[in-house]
DNA sequence: GTATTGCATGGTGTC
DNA sequence: ACACCATGCAATACG
């Protein structure tokens, strides 16, 4: 108690009378009933009354702490001795302007003069005034209340009740807090509710767009009053009163149903969403929420850990089971709507349990692909951090317990990093309660406080799934939440996890604009079914509203960062294994890369996230020509298109505008049965051994080998060589701009666009030579141990495979006519089985070579000759733009060559990519087009890639 | 080699 | 313009 006083004096003492005229010190509230205090962001300061145990909000002049320091003041007019130092007393008193108070007779004898009439127009004329409406029925009808409706001058924040009789009259200085306050000592007096809520802050400024309030319980009951003028009520304060309890906030909405609420009050609901957000609550809040923002007459409860802990229900709300949400910070910092609380009854009866307890909800945070994640911190709003965690005034903060719901209790460590001259808040240690809670990035995580004692609790509530998407037949994002560079599925292992790639679901975002119902046909028709489109979470439930919400409110989704703006109607779930997800990007048609030039390897970017592409098979055959088959979606007839045309997704026959001769169903298809056979079964082959080769890999290990490929070629200077396909790696992350010095900005080359002086000392280039150094160390000592040895077992690799029937022995001209077909199909993944040695050094190579030995041959090598050919070809064929040319890059998985028709399917391009930029390493594109191209002079890339098979 | 820690960065929301 | 905060990432610790 000691140390709460004195750091509540500490915060008066550090105030001064917020009148200007004035400016007075506040006194301390020491010895005084004033136990507590805190700067509101008015200026002025919350204060605790002593005498009833109870949170007094009150804006307080120096005159209150002047004269009423024992929290008694006299009435102005009759002299009458009244208390005014807490919520019991608030409708018994009204503050004057000029100082002083009001007792509730003299308020009710002077209320009709009190009312000047003028004062009506010049309300009404105002721009900020805004009519409210009341009941709920009013509100589907947008007529305003019959009985009483509420004027706000938002200028002065005077309050202008109207009557039924439309007779005004104005409270002058009633204050939201008061307000607020009287609405809830109203509902203890009524006792009808158990839980409450107070209402949160908006600016008055909001207040132009509150559309409508509607009735609580209590305004059912102030109906009976209906017939009251009014000015003759007792005090403008007890009009005022009821005008509070009329205004319940609860919108609560089943689809857009609007219902009155009937016995919590909470903030406003969104009418789409049924729940409270930002931005909908923002439009939707009462007037008393919008003057509570304007002057901040907030209950700041108290701190955890600050020694004895109020307990407002101590003496005058025993059967109090939860109290209000506080929605204050410390000092100016204000509570986020993100953060208020939204706990329901249920969850609050299952953190209260059957004991008489009351649960005070402090905040709720989602959680983020960072806090969800391994690291095991979750990061704290700063605001919730200080208003209800203990202060720590060291970074190494303190040791704070936490009980879950279940009773359990968690040790974190609350603690803060310095940031920007700011604090930055986390708990450490959370890994173990996150697991134990099975929670995952998008669920939420509440903070509630147990009254009496002044325990910390945590709740959660799992981030559910979807949402039927009328139009667009997407279902929403639910348990697969876009967090940050992650694509993240809650419930289900077989998610694809994308990482680094919110491009990528830019990307599809951007393709279901275009084709969303044919995307989302074309996966949940997808015949492999590995694709799917959730439509409930495993547990069965309902989406959950804070997820709903959170896109609602066109927050990215668990991040700020994640600049996708997802509308409930525009989010969608994806549930795709990472090789599937590979297989439908494509960089985007008018993606055209910068190269940037860093001693000497170049380095490509791409400005725009790839695009979203309907599978499609690629070939080649003998004569080196590349063809992209696409299944019609109508008649599933395969249609020959060029490589360089993308289907975003749906396709029929119909839309082949390039070939007049199937553009139409009834067109037979090119492809005899007997090589569409052949071509399927090998594309189905190539996809079993993929998998089988660990290509569902998860992110992390995929970012691990297809950086270690791309350092391993830069490194070697592979990386670089012109005309590299650049399909396979994509994009660069949307997050990211140039410049920034993440791996995932850093990209392959593909030998076009401007260059980066090799001298640059810009911050990507350093960054980049940094590592590339750092990596290159540590190839190069690793190659120094083991080279001999990779060398052997690369050999010894090669043996096995060649049985295979890999025609990357073979010399390129005998490569595809081994057998009767002439489409020979490559795969990538096939390359090294799906590993890469990185540990060859193309010096030892080529000195093999040189000397006519048994070549010994390392990717880097390959990947050295083999990005000639690809040159070769693309100029052959009139290519320019690997952006647009995924066939071309398709064609260079340099992997085992079937010798039937032969498939190079377009996942192959992308497989590698990891969000479209590490995978050059695994450039043996370019050697199948060396190979199937038959037309490359280069002999070393046949030898090498013939050497790697 | 992996995990942890602490700071830096930058997009976004808010004032 | 500023603050917040998600997250990247280098440095450090640990096994």
């Amino acid at each position: 108690m000691a140390g709460m006083a004195a750091a509540a004096a500490a915060l008066v003492a550090a105030k001064r009378c917020m009148n200007a005229a004035c400016g007075a010190p506040a006194p301390s509230p020491a010895g005084g009933e004033w136990r507590k205090g805190w700067p509101l962001r008015s200026g002025g300061f919350a204060v605790l009354c002593d005498k009833c145990g109870l949170a007094y909000e009150q804006l307080v002049f120096c005159d209150i702490f002047h004269q009423k320091e024992s929290g008694w003041r006299d009435c102005s007019f009759c002299g009458k001795r009244l208390h005014c130092g807490c919520i019991a007393s608030k409708n018994s008193f009204d503050l004057l302007d000029s100082g002083g108070v009001q007792c509730v007779t003299c308020i009710k004898n002077s209320a009709v003069q009190s009312v000047p009439s003028p004062v009506v127009p010049k309300l009404f004329s105002s721009q900020n005034n805004q009519r409210l409406f009341g009941k709920s029925d009013d509100l589907l009808s947008g007529r305003p209340l019959e009985t009483s409706s509420l004027m706000v001058d938002a200028r002065n924040d005077d309050l202008t009740i109207i009557a039924k009789n439309n007779l005004p009259f104005m409270v002058k200085n009633v204050e939201a807090g008061q307000s607020s306050n009287i609405l809830r000592q109203k509902e203890l007096e009524n006792g009808a509710r158990q839980i409450k809520w107070e209402l949160p802050t908006l600016s008055i400024g909001d207040m132009g767009r509150i559309p409508f309030l509607t009735r609580s319980q209590s305004a059912l009951e102030s109906r009976r009053d209906e017939n009251k003028d009014p000015t003759t009520e007792s005090t403008t304060s007890e009009s005022l009163s009821e005008a509070c309890l009329n205004m319940s906030l609860g919108i609560a909405s089943n689809g857009n149903k609007l219902e009155a609420t009937s016995t919590v009050e909470r903030p406003m609901l969104s009418p789409t969403t049924g729940f409270p957000e930002g931005r909908e609550l923002t439009t939707a809040l009462s007037p008393f929420q919008h003057a509570q923002r304007a002057r901040h007459f907030l209950t700041r409860p108290p701190r955890v850990g600050e020694g004895a802990v109020f307990d407002p229900t101590k003496d005058m709300l025993p059967h109090l089971r939860v109290a209000r949400p506080p929605a204050e910070g410390r000092g100016r910092n204000q509570l986020l709507p993100r953060y208020w609380p939204r706990i329901t009854d249920q969850e609050l009866q299952q953190i209260s349990g059957d004991s008489n307890s009351t649960i005070v909800p402090l905040f709720e945070k989602v959680l983020s692909a960072s806090d969800a994640g391994r690291i095991g911190r979750l990061v704290l709003p700063k605001a919730c951090a200080e208003a209800y965690f203990p202060p720590i005034s060291q970074p190494e903060g303190r040791p704070l317990t936490i009980q879950d719901a279940k009773g359990k209790e968690w040790h974190f460590q609350f603690r803060f990093w310095p940031n920007n001259n700011s604090r930055m808040y986390v708990l450490e240690g959370v890994t173990p309660c996150i697991q134990s809670l099975q929670l995952q990035a998008g669920d939420t995580v509440t903070f509630s406080r147990i009254e009496p004692g002044g325990k910390l609790v945590m709740g959660f509530r799992k981030a559910t799934n979807t949402v039927s998407l009328p139009d667009s037949q997407i279902s929403a994002i639910a348990n697969g939440s876009i967090l940050g560079d992650t694509l993240f599925s809650s419930t289900n292992e077989n998610l694809a996890i994308v990482s680094g790639y919110s491009g990528f679901l830019q990307s599809i975002k951007g393709a279901a604009d275009l084709h969303t119902s044919s995307i989302y046909d074309h996966h949940v028709n997808s015949a492999d079914g590995d694709v799917s489109w959730l439509k409930t979470d495993k547990f069965g439930s309902r989406p959950d509203e804070g997820s709903l919400q959170f896109l609602k409110r066109g927050r990215n989704i668990g991040s700020k960062s994640r600049r996708l703006s997802m509308d409930a109607e525009e989010a969608w779930e994806l549930k795709l294994y990472w090789d599937e997800v590979q297989e439908l990007l494509r960089p985007a048609p008018t993606a055209k890369p910068t190269v940037v030039m860093i001693e000497d390897y170049e380095i490509e970017e791409y400005d725009e996230p790839p695009v979203f592409a309907k599978r499609s098979i690629f070939t080649i055959r003998s004569t080196g020509e590349q063809d992209q088959w696409i299944q019609c979606d109508d008649c599933s007839k395969w249609r020959r298109l060029p490589l360089n045309v993308i289907v975003a997704s749906k396709w029929t026959c119909a839309d082949n505008t390039i070939d007049s001769k199937s553009c139409s169903c009834s067109a037979p298809e090119e492809l005899t049965p007997k090589e569409l056979h052949i071509v399927l079964q090998q594309y189905e082959d190539m996809r079993r051994r993929r998998n089988s080769f660990g290509f569902k890999q998860n992110i992390p290990e995929m970012d691990a080998v297809s950086l270690d490929a791309f350092a391993t070629a830069a490194v070697y200077g592979d990386v670089g060589n012109q005309g590299s396909p650049s399909v396979a790696t994509t994009t660069k992350h949307p997050r990211h701009r140039a410049g920034c010095t993440c791996i995932v900005c850093i990209q392959p080359p593909s030998g076009k666009g401007p260059k980066h002086n090799p001298a640059c000392t810009c911050n990507v280039c350093m960054t980049v030579r940094r590592r590339f150094k750092t990596l290159m160390m540590r190839k190069k000592q690793r190659q120094s141990e083991r080279e001999e040895a990779e060398a052997s077992k690369k050999i010894a690799w090669m043996n096995r495979d060649e049985p295979e029937g890999s025609s990357l022995s073979r010399s390129p001209q005998t490569v595809d006519t081994t057998r009767d077909g002439d489409v020979t199909m490559f795969d990538k993944v096939d390359i090294n089985k799906g590993h890469i040695d990185l540990n060859f050094h193309p010096t030892a190579v080529r000195d093999e070579e040189r000397h006519g030995g048994q070549p010994r041959v390392s990717m880097v090598s390959l990947l050295e000759v083999a990005n000639r050919p690809l040159e070769n070809y693309m100029k052959q064929n009139g290519l320019t733009s690997l952006a647009g040319e995924q066939g071309s890059s398709s064609t260079c998985t340099g992997a085992a060559t079937v010798p039937q028709p032969a498939l190079v399917e377009s996942e192959e391009r992308t497989s590698n990519n990891d969000g479209g930029r590490v995978a050059t390493a695994e450039q043996p594109e370019s050697m199948a087009v060396d190979e199937a191209g038959d037309n490359q002079p280069d002999k070393a890339a046949g030898d090498s890639a013939a050497a790697l098979a």
